[in-house]
DNA sequence: TCTGGGGTCCTAGGACCC
DNA sequence: TCTGGGGTCCTAGGACCC
């Protein structure tokens, strides 16, 4: 019995969830759009061959896109997420540990012989399509780093049939490969450290895995002898198998159109704070700290303004009059009126599961804020995050700045009222 | 006209303490 | 006037990931 490292992931996944609920996707060319329909974030494999290309800007390809008659849609999270529960589900049958590392991946424990082990890595793949009905690609090997990188030979030599199981390889084969592969696919190393490693003649896999550990140490940092010392097979990066304690809860948007004025942006704060807050709630999390960002185009040639500030909270909260008046405050003092900001963001964290012991003086204030926050949170969850809200924040009309999504599939799974019909 | 939205981890440097 | 050194904590910024 050998302990091994199995990385599956799901094939384009956001395209893949969309083609579970409409066949008519399938074989041809599809891609998704991020939030506000900005830039390409997922493609199918028709889309990939065509030349699409990950973050192109959707309104300069939209032309390509439409001539060569590919669907386009919108992103739907509820969607994704809920698909992404149903994959981690069935892939934690499979192993002895789970460690899920993104929203379409997830490492698991596996355990067997060299030809128990590739046979396994097939079930799984099969596991998935029957019940999911998504593809996935399973890379199985001794370390996280080498389990990332069979999961790649998977993925780009069809012969394989999504499956790689480093012990069935020849050695040779795997050099012989490693040597090909540039440095910069491997998982951990990014172009800023793939320049400087290609001006040490460093520039493939193979490259890389002969270098001096404690050279790498030197120059670089442990993140990279890691991956060092794991492409020769030594396991050193540790599994979280519990998910681990979220350091920070972020809520931050791009606008489809920009917002320049103070009443604008105090709107834009309001909201972004108490959807902050309602998460913070329904994680039961309490923040101490709280930062409030804004940020003009970095493509555009006006005014240039990047503010941002972090406040320190009189006492661990999650309460959303607190956190809206503290987020509003900060950012009149801090933004330019006449500069065009195309996003916005406020960010909590210094996070902590109990509200800890407040001072006296505001105890009082924060136990009566603190039912107002309960109440709220009840409202909208019976009746919808538009149903109430405070001040600017309750809005019953959508406001000029808010989200493009001119391409959304119904919330197929989430939503009782998109709930596809089967007609039989 | 239109260019995503989350996250994590590590490191260096400053403040502060004894 | 002398002007150490080790430790911790915090923060900003860099790099990376999906």
């Amino acid at each position: 019995m050998t302990e091994r490292i199995a990385l599956v992931d799901v094939n384009n996944f956001y395209v893949s969830c969309e083609r579970v609920f409409d066949p008519k996707l399938i074989g041809r060319p599809v891609v998704v759009l991020s939030n506000n329909d900005g830039c390409v974030v997922a493609r199918s494999q028709e889309a990939k061959d065509l030349g699409i290309t990950t973050g192109a800007p959707f309104f300069k390809v939209k032309q390509f896109i439409q001539s060569h008659g590919m669907a386009v849609r919108s992103s739907n999270y509820e969607l994704y997420g809920d698909m992404s529960a149903r994959v981690m589900e069935v892939l934690s049958r499979f192993g002895t540990w789970q460690e899920v590392y993104s929203i379409d991946e997830s490492f698991i424990g596996v355990q067997g012989n060299p030809g128990q082990l590739g046979e396994l890595a097939t079930r799984i793949r099969s596991a998935v399509g029957r019940s999911v009905g998504v593809p996935v690609c399973v890379g199985v090997a001794p370390t996280k780093t080498l389990a990332k990188f069979a999961n790649h030979v998977a993925k780009r030599n069809a012969h394989l049939d999504g499956v790689c199981s480093m012990d069935s390889m020849d050695p040779q084969v795997v050099g012989d490969i490693q040597s090909r592969v540039p440095v910069t696919d491997l998982w951990g190393v990014g172009a800023r450290t793939g320049a400087r490693l290609s001006g040490m003649g460093i520039s493939t896999i193979a490259d890389l895995k002969a270098a001096d550990v404690t050279e790498i140490r030197k120059k670089f940092s442990v993140v990279l002898q890691r991956t060092v010392l794991e492409l020769n097979g030594t396991p050193c990066i540790p599994h979280n198998e519990e998910r681990a304690d979220k350091q920070q809860i972020m809520y931050s948007r791009s606008f489809s159109n920009p917002v320049t004025t103070i009443e604008d942006m105090v709107e834009v704060m309001s909201i972004y704070a108490q959807r902050g807050a309602a998460r913070l709630m329904s994680d039961g999390l309490w923040a101490t700290l709280l930062t409030v960002t804004a940020g003009t185009s970095r493509f555009a040639s006006g005014e240039a303004s990047f503010p941002s500030i972090t406040l320190k909270l009189p006492s661990p909260t999650q309460d959303p009059i607190l956190l809206t008046r503290l987020a509003v405050g900060a950012m009149r003092e801090i933004m330019h009126p006449g500069a065009s900001y195309v996003r916005g963001g406020v960010v909590l964290s210094g996070l902590q599961p109990e509200p800890g012991q407040a001072a006296f003086g505001i105890f009082e204030e924060e136990m009566a804020e603190t039912h107002v926050g309960d109440v709220l949170g009840a409202v909208k969850a019976k009746f919808g995050n538009k149903s109430i809200g405070l001040g600017s924040g309750g809005l019953a009309v959508e406001p000029g700045w808010s989200m493009k999504r001119d391409y959304s599939s119904p919330k197929f799974t989430t939503d009782w009222a998109d709930i596809p019909v089967v007609k039989a």
